[in-house]
DNA sequence: CATGAATGAGGGTTCATTCAT
DNA sequence: TATGAATGAACCCTCATTCAT
């Protein structure tokens, strides 16, 4: 749990209070929620003072974001920006397939030990539109993009069907969001062959986009 | 929006003033949350006293609950219990994509007509063990059986290929479901041809596991 | 004490506790001033829990404008606009002497039943912009223009001085206020002959402002 | 604004970060009241650390006090112990008037370079005992006594009204206070011809104490 | 002497729930 | 049955003050 913190980029350096209220938060939050995590629940389990939190996240609900927006940055920005499309081009990946699979895996392992994040994250996308707001703008201006070169790459070579873009978003996304959500959240105790659910699941979607 | 209510089953007669709470505190809880909603502003917009809340509901938890349950009785239970299975056995369904239109389109008809209880549910299933137990139980009891005969029943016509149940099963749901979230919850302004989606939907689907 | 209130124009009908909590308040901002004074203190005083303070007062603020706005009305209004101006040019007042006699003495009389009232208001006057703001407005539409016009109808009769209207009023209302904070506030134990002290301040005042 | 500081009496000397948080304490609480000014607020303006200024004052009180005590001193005392009664007797003024004038212009230029500081005086005076008490004491020994044996002086010339010295202290005290606060704090902006309003003022006040 | 992170008591405020009417 | 005034626990947050460095 302590590393969590650690695979996410923090600005500042932070104090071991500071991390220690952070990994508190985290907790009690992907737990029980937002609305139902006390600031004093916070500060207990923290080994902290209540008003050490105020110190250094000036609302709760600033902490909150502070948890959240690396998490939104970290998946969408790490994979894309460094790797992904740059591997594209130089072929390391012969097929879609084989992109997808490094995609997924990815995905998937920063999903693996990011789990009470992104649990956070997706419980109160809803409530709060300064999440919201960072997640759109993560989306549209790193995913989408890498997503639309790489697929538009894929088509010119004949490895996916002539659909719009956008469907075939539609389609590849809402399937590894599924698996993942399944996974992690809805089933986590559950036996796994992760690697065998990985590859199905890439069957699936090569069935419904990939080329005849 | 008034007959959101009619469509669902509510065991005991309600008097007027209960549907107007309800129907109040669904439209409020849809928009804003549970814990953003206060039992003053539902009343308000009941048109209702704060304490003939309390008259009708014990809590405002229970509330909650009397507005979720039904959508998660009838969700799992309508389709299967009555149509589906009998008729799948009937052989209504000639092929299993036939089934699959069916059940879709069934489903995307009752979401349609029930964004605002969805959309509820979908956001508080995961801070309320009441609705996590009502929930697990309706699938397990409801949907997984009803499900389980219908693969077996076209595996055997080998219109499926030979994967566990629970694999099928994962491959089909996520899908749907994360059709029908796009659809209605995630960007539901956007223009949509639903009948070619629900297409699109199941020719992925029958790709990853249609039989060969 | 308790009439205190009652000598004020309230808008609304009051409850029972929520004239408790006025009163409570009343006493204790006059004693220890606004800052000093916790709701929670109001509350107890009043024999009332703390939540109901907020029932009636939206916010702390709230309950003090409450308190301060009708003694702004009242001091200002009340005389000037029933009695003052009216009975002025009805020649009630032979003399511009009589006039102020009959100023001081009105005024002196509500203060006299007002101290706490008047005791916050001079307090907090200097912290509260929405206070300065009532004040200021009373002062310019209603005390004023009253005095505007009586000074103006003394003058013609050679009463008074022919100074700017601005500079007798600054000679007249400071020199009643100064003598009613000390008589109210600063020694309101001290044995006083109030009739004697009305009239010495009027000598002073005509001995600056009064014709030759 | 620094020599401010440089005017008052202040026993030890200080350090340069101690002049810094006093003038800093002035301008913010003067400005927004003591209560509305935090120590953090402080120290930041001052350019030093929340810590430094308990360093040099116990309490955020104690610093109240520590910049209103020389107020209260200096006013009462500077004037008076060291010119004010000597000169009366050595005829330096030849009428009551003089006097009133030489009084007026001098307490004139102490209030135009301290504004801030009579400003929190006023406005603390009410909430504060300790101030309170520095500030009778201050008057019933320095400011009564000196005013007392002038006010004999003159009345034994005929300068001056056979009423009791209580009274005439109270005509006098008032007027000089109330167009000092109208000058300097209710309408500070507004274009003064000090001098006339300060002949103004003496002659009102002439004309309510003065001999016949 | 100076710092500033940490404290924790206390503040104002909200809100689900109760109950006399 | 319906009301709505009253409750009081719990909440988030502020801030004067302390103390190890």
């Amino acid at each position: 749990m302590s590393d969590m913190i650690d695979t996410l980029r923090h600005d500042e350096k932070m104090t071991p209070k500071q991390i220690e209220i952070l990994k508190a938060a985290i907790e009690l939050i992907s737990e029980k929620g937002y609305y139902n995590t006390s600031t004093s629940e916070i500060a207990e389990r923290a080994g902290v003072a209540e008003g050490t939190i105020f110190r250094h996240y000036r609302t709760k609900k600033d902490l909150l974001i502070k948890i959240v927006k690396p998490v939104i940055t970290d998946f969408s920005a790490s994979f894309f920006a460094e790797q992904f499309v740059h591997q594209v081009f130089r072929e390391k990946y012969g097929h879609f397939e084989d992109l997808l699979y490094a995609f997924i895996k990815n995905r998937f392992e920063f999903a693996q030990s990011n789990v009470p994040l992104i649990k956070i994250l997706l419980q109160e996308l809803a409530f709060h539109p300064e999440i919201q707001t960072a997640y759109k703008r993560a989306f549209s201006e790193k995913v989408y993009p890498a997503l639309n070169q790489a697929i538009d790459f894929y088509k010119q070579k004949g490895e996916l069907r002539d659909l719009p873009n956008e469907t075939i978003i539609r389609m590849v996304v809402p399937s590894v969001l599924g698996f993942m959500m399944t996974r992690f959240i809805l089933k986590p105790d559950q036996n796994w062959d992760d690697e065998a659910e990985i590859k199905q699941t890439i069957t699936v979607i090569m069935g419904g986009v990939g080329g005849t």
